[in-house]
DNA sequence: CTTAGATATATCGAGCCGATATATCTAGGA
DNA sequence: TCCTAGATATATCGGCTCGATATATCTAAG
């Protein structure tokens, strides 16, 4: 996963492993935080598979920085994991959207409902257990459980913007803001 | 961390690796999922560290299964573990709370107190970030960034309620359900 | 009596996280 | 001009987590 997204920022331009991480951090890191000790290992397995390459510059080299670009077989990859129908869960759902642009809207629409569907059946597990354990816990992990189903049911109604406005047609590939 | 949940269910009663996962996942499946690879190794740290014992039940044995208790240690270790103010992050928080009732009522506000500032400083991040970034990025990399400000808001929103019942007095070990 | 599903323990490899080490660049104040 | 604090930049380590897998028993239904 760290590598779909990693691979999705060197779309947009050449970039080195501090750059990745800060990017990464930025747009991310609501709900993923990416270290460097799963960053830097990410960069080299792409490497060795061929999805990125290093770049040398040359001239005066000051400072060993290493710049990375994605590779033809890197963007193909890109595209597959982005498209391929698995792991609707919080992270895996998250980067896919830092990244909707480069999917058919009719793509964006089955990773919104798949992850709709993935809500709705925790939501209903978290409810059931909720109803099954009330009488038995105290009233702090009550309202921590009642806490997630709140915030599961919150999730949802987003979901559900979000997915309106993609049906809606252009509006939601670009919504205003 | 594990450690801890695992000793807080073990205050209640003896229990086996089996239950104790089916207890954890039931009540905090919301935000953190327990799998076996992770408990059983913590049972025998915990084991070993001597927090918990074994039991072996005399008789007929019809079944291997592997009792455990909670030891004075393990008690210590828990109530040090659960009152120690570090970690106010999503896990760590949910943990404790789920314990809240084994902790005097201002230990209880400071770790609330903790959990709120903590989630201060990371809207206020998230806010500068979304400002700093909002040119650049496309609609739904914003969306994604303007929800992880939304769903902050509601957390602290939540955290301020327990804090209020808390302070209000008995009304907020007990609140009415 | 058979079989499906819940109960129960255990382990493996791949990978992640937090901490730590090291070094350079840069801006600003003494 | 020199010094220093903080940002930039890469790298690695140990401990731990996760998901998958293997194995075996109990139980209830048909």
């Amino acid at each position: 996963m760290i590598e779909m997204a990693v691979l999705g920022l060197l779309k947009e331009r050449t970039m080195h492993g501090y750059e990745l991480k800060k990017e990464l951090t930025a747009q991310l890191g609501q709900f993923w935080q990416v270290s460097y000790g799963s960053l830097y290992p990410a960069l080299k397995r792409l490497e060795k598979q061929g999805a990125v390459e290093r770049i040398f510059p040359k001239g005066d080299v000051k400072r060993a920085k290493n710049i990375y670009r994605i590779t033809k077989q890197g963007e193909v990859e890109f595209a597959e994991a982005l498209a391929e129908p698995t792991a609707p869960d919080e992270q895996h759902f998250g980067v896919k959207l830092a990244f909707f642009r480069y999917l058919k809207p009719a793509d964006r629409v089955e990773i919104l409902e798949r992850r709709r569907a993935y809500l709705t059946e925790k939501l209903a597990d978290a409810r059931a257990k909720l109803r099954q354990y009330k009488e038995r816990i105290d009233a702090y992990t009550y309202r921590l459980m009642e806490h997630g189903v709140d915030t599961n049911t919150a999730e949802i109604e987003w979901i559900d913007q979000l997915i309106a406005e993609e049906k809606g047609g252009a509006a939601g590939a670009t919504p205003a803001r």
